[in-house]
DNA sequence: AATATCCGTTGCCGTTTCGGCAACGGTAAA
DNA sequence: TTTACCGTTGCCGAAACGGCAACGGATATT
């Protein structure tokens, strides 16, 4: 029975939830998976998927098996890992999983500063919000999670943790941008809003806040996307919120001032990964590198900040 | 790439030493084991074995992966476990190592009894002192051990121990045999001793005791085959030791006494398994079936015993 | 020093396994 | 009823695999 090939068949057919799906991703016949997916079936003596009308889903011996299946293939990638590791070369692939905010420019700098000093590494790095992250680590989908105000949660463990306050942002030419020094919130109930969905880390941190004041923020827009919301800023004299790691772009056009209300929590950017995983060497020196470079960055400056 | 066959075939090279051995055992030619190993190498980037003039060995990159490898198929032995389990079936085999003590009488009655529980499942059983015990764990040649005085170890987690009186073995009708009660050391050393290796566990407690006492007691006969050694003592007059777990035999021709030396150590018979390795589900049912059955068997009869 | 022995490795070739194509039967949505 | 999507199967060419015999190299034997 062949079977690396043939375990990451099956893989796939539970990720997509059916073969034809499945077969299609991995770039073979739908007739060849499922072919091996019986193999396999037969091998075990129990199906691993329930056939549905509209697809596959696993059964409860399925999910043993799957299991199996992505440990085995994260352990691989581990041994490879430590292997070219000993071989001095620092060489291998890291998934990483980050929250929106470190997408213009945090992880962006600092993956660049990482390949200077790791010039065979490769990366595949997903921006998405925290359920997404934590739903990906514990498929063995990313090696690391760099997400905002994580839930504690017994499968994930964090390797390190950030405070990170967030910062009102506006246009260059907004009212509120002439005034230096921070701003108090009752101050921007004057100026349309624009916000990120309420499932996002720092909306989260706003909303809580605004739960316990008697302030009301109606948002105009709300969106999944920072770079969106960024750009509506630049009409209209709307306000949007961001933690300080996303309050930075090369464009110069925004400015970001922190809040001043006494008692406005901080938020916690989080790095993590998936407990008793141990990940392959060169995605635990990427977890060491960004963890420097995000200690290095906490902000305790109180000036307008300029982006 | 096909692996499942394969990366036996590498476990299998690096068991034996040499491609041609592991070929012989696993029934294929020498040519399609080699071929299969340089495909492994290729893929890895890297020899996973050096080429002695007599042989392989694993290199350092290589013990990374075949530990991985053996991790792999216990693992994957674990599933097939678990499946069989929630089909209700308790299916499977089990590898258990064990102390020749437990050869004659105590494992054959608790495994039949263990079979009438769960008739559909198979053993492999291996008789083995401490150090070939510890070794077959390690190497995930066998998922239990049940051996006599466990060292403490990082990798061996003790599951349950047992504590053994050393009792005094003699054939039925010698002089030691009439007068009934518990015997004193210096009443043996008129006699032939017929002892156990001394790596073997019962003769290192034995040994451990002389070293603090006055008593020399010099062995005539010494074996690794406790059946050979019970053979021993129907002729000469002779003694010898054994822990009271393996003092029993169905002959009826001997019989064992205790020991009444004041302060006359204790051993622990441990039965054992690979630390942070989870058992295969049926295996776990064999612990707890064994653990039960030991609980029960300590004996705190003090008068000779019939074996 | 010459021979025998054991080792990993390679070329050749028949067998087995695998994947692609097209078609079938069945169920859910339109 | 029609359409669409699903898993599955028969057929056939392609690729992977295993067995046999032989080669080159290093050690042990004589």
């Amino acid at each position: 029975m062949n079977h690396l090939r043939h375990l990451r068949y099956v893989d796939e057919i539970a990720r997509s939830g059916s073969v034809r799906l499945a077969a299609e991703r991995l770039h073979v016949a739908a007739s060849a998976v499922n072919r091996r997916l019986l193999d396999i079936e037969d091998e075990l003596g129990t199906p691993i998927f329930e056939r549905l009308p509209r697809g596959m889903r696993l059964t409860s011996a399925g999910e043993l098996f799957i299991q199996y299946v992505r440990e085995r293939g994260a352990a691989l990638e581990q041994v490879r890992s430590a292997i070219e590791d000993l071989k001095g070369l620092r060489r291998g692939k890291v998934r990483l999983i980050a929250s929106q905010a470190t997408a213009p420019a945090f992880l962006p700098s600092a993956l660049a500063s990482f390949r200077r000093q790791h010039p065979l590494v490769d990366f595949e790095v997903q921006i998405a919000d925290r359920r997404q992250s934590i739903a990906a680590l514990r498929n063995y989908e990313s090696d690391l999670a760099l997400t905002f105000g994580l839930d504690a949660d017994p499968d994930i463990e964090p390797l390190a943790s950030f405070e990170q306050k967030l910062m009102v942002l506006m246009a260059r030419d907004h009212p509120l941008a002439q005034s230096g020094g921070p701003v108090r919130l009752r101050q921007c109930i004057d100026y349309p809003l624009v916000l990120a969905d309420p499932d996002i880390g720092g909306r989260q941190l706003l909303d809580r806040w605004l739960a316990r004041s008697s302030l009301r923020l109606q948002p105009v827009i709300q969106s999944n996307s920072f770079e969106f919301l960024r750009g509506c800023l630049l009409h209209d004299q709307a306000l949007s919120f961001q933690i300080a790691l996303g309050a930075v772009s090369d464009g110069g056009q925004l400015l970001a001032r922190e809040i001043e209300d006494r008692g406005f929590p901080k938020g916690q950017l989080v790095l993590a990964h998936l407990r008793e995983r141990s990940l392959p060497v060169i995605a635990t020196a990427l977890a060491e590198h960004l963890r420097s470079r995000l200690s290095g960055s906490i902000d305790t400056d109180h000036d307008p900040v300029d982006i």
